[in-house]
DNA sequence: TGGACATTTAACCTTTCGGTTGACGATTAT
DNA sequence: ATAATCGTCAACCGAAAGGTTAAATGTCCA
């Protein structure tokens, strides 16, 4: 992978490791618990836990025998601000609240 | 490719197509311009197109033998909305726009 | 009509992906 | 001590990804 980029989105292109971010959403799980809802075998899972956890999407901390895994959310940042270059959020919606802002602020108190 | 997003996940993730998606930002471009900067063939831009295409990430339209190529950034969406899913972006910004847009307004000029 | 240009298709190759099974190391429970 | 549980590793497999080159298709131009 050459970039971190390309890890993050390939990552995410994957339905079953979709499936296991949104699961995570929830809290945090143990490997087998993850691995419960799926049809495929544990092993199968433990690499798409491992391909999320080298893209940074998921952090993993062993306990014990146990092994849980934690959602990292803000690993998608990067995500996002490549996303924001084609003008699909932020950018739209914080220029118009800026704008508002700058009326609101602006006008005397009767103005509007 | 499962759903919509796998397949827009997936073409997101090679760099050469992220680099097309950027160039196709400043202006419609012909397959042979797009693959001009490349250092690959043309028949492996062609597929790369495809692929974007097929995410409806570009559109393209053939006019004589040039076949011309349009970004088309609303194909984004659904991975924006996806995203939103796991609070990385407006929420966060909206909410701290919004709770300094209460206190501006909220308080006396010289609240500050 | 013939040739140059623009793009796709076909066939092929190598590497990666996503899955399997079976063995293994580590930890906990009996 | 022994057995069960948790998770990974290794070896393997078929399919898909990403590239190549060479031929084919369409379109414009002279």
């Amino acid at each position: 992978m050459e970039n971190r980029l390309d890890s993050l989105f390939a990552a995410l292109a994957d339905p079953t490791r979709r499936s296991i971010l949104t699961m995570l959403l929830e809290d945090d799980m143990a490997v087998t618990d993850v691995a419960e809802p799926f049809q495929m075998s544990l092993a199968a899972i433990s690499k798409h836990l491992t391909i999320l956890s080298r893209a940074g999407l998921i952090s993993q901390e062993k306990r014990g025998r146990v092994k849980w895994c934690k959602l990292e959310p803000d690993a998608m940042r990067d995500v996002t601000i490549w996303l924001q270059g084609f003008g699909q959020f932020e950018p739209v919606h914080l220029d118009a609240f800026e704008r508002f802002l700058q009326t609101e602020l602006s006008l005397p108190p009767d103005g509007g």
